[in-house]
DNA sequence: TGTACATCAGTGAACGCGCGTTCACTGATGTAC
DNA sequence: TGTACATCAGTGAACGCGCGTTCACTGATGTAC
């Protein structure tokens, strides 16, 4: 796994799906192309379809990859749900190129058991997260609507901040401004 | 207006708009060639470059359609803020095509004079709403941060709903879903 | 009312390009005996 | 240790396709006189 790739046999997959995050930061996901993952990883054109099948199979992939790594950084910012939605944001701003393959579905194929299960274990994180909230339990809230409100002042947020509408006196530090808003939530 | 499309002289731009919005529609906006709209309003396949230059321009004019029909429509919900965000879900549901332009601005040419102007007047429509709340200028609430956790929580929500990613559950009222979680925010 | 001319929306043939996909192949690695 | 064979990752030539763009053109509408 040190020094060069293996040529031959190697982690050509895992290369693949570097340059495939790289490709799509640089140019959006539109105008991803195999070839263009070929030229990058410095193999034959044809080497991409050998591994994933179709475009669809490396955005699949490229799913798959992304709403694990979430799901892990969900997890990891334990029952703060503040906290967590904060590594939300985090998680978007600095992996853009999977988020932004992850909330289109169209671009793969979503009903592959693999997908299903990644995304599923982000979404239990993420409820988890809202179960243990102080207070609104004891006040009769229903956890489900206060999950859907928390996943979408942050989804929300994340999106805006991705795609540049925000006003630009907000800053630069995508945490910080999170935080803030996400506040507003549990006043 | 009425009866058939004029031929040689005639609304081919309005025509070629609205082909746009139903190909984006059937296909996403990935997908559109400026061949296709040719195709679909009947024309030769130059005829779209000559009204919009390129494809970049196309886009341009449908963004600019979209933040006045928002605007419009959130000028409509007068000052109450959560009908407001009702109307926003609401528009993003039923302009698909539109919202999924809107908010992807490497598709066209964001730095427009018409495009930042039609913009202006959605952020205003939107913060006019959020200026008017009741109780909390009082209690010494930015209205700017207001604002923008309004903007969030109603933009994740309709961008949710529109990539499936919710779950079945929720019903296939988006008006009254969205009405329950934006309730949430102004508890 | 009539003629001449300008304008401009839309045509259609032609071009070069990058793409995905196919397929017979090469050659390194792994396994059986 | 050595030979034979299977597997499989990656090659490279070839294909057909739809695309955007260009450009000389046509022909209807609008305007000047």
């Amino acid at each position: 796994m040190t020094g060069k790739a293996a040529y031959h046999h190697g982690d050509l997959r895992r290369v693949l799906l570097a340059a495939a995050v790289q490709a799509i930061e640089e140019s959006g996901v539109t105008a991803l192309s195999l070839r263009d993952l070929a030229r990058r990883a410095g193999v034959s054109h044809a080497a991409p379809a050998h591994h994933f099948g179709d475009k669809a199979g490396l955005l699949t992939a490229l799913a798959v990859q992304g709403f694990d790594l979430l799901a892990d950084r969900l997890h990891g910012a334990g029952d703060d749900m503040l906290e967590a939605g904060v590594t939300y944001v985090d998680f978007a701003v600095g992996h853009r190129a999977h988020f932004e393959v992850m909330f289109r579905p169209e671009l793969y194929r979503a009903d592959a058991a693999e997908v299903r299960a990644a995304n599923e274990r982000t979404r239990a994180a993420l409820y988890a997260g809202v179960a243990a909230l102080p207070g609104r339990r004891a006040r009769g809230a229903d956890p489900g609507q206060d999950a859907l409100a928390a996943w979408s002042i942050v989804h929300g947020f994340a999106t805006l901040w991705l795609s540049g509408a925000l006003p630009a006196r907000i800053g630069d530090d995508p945490r910080a401004a999170a935080r803030v808003v996400i506040s507003r939530l549990f006043d």
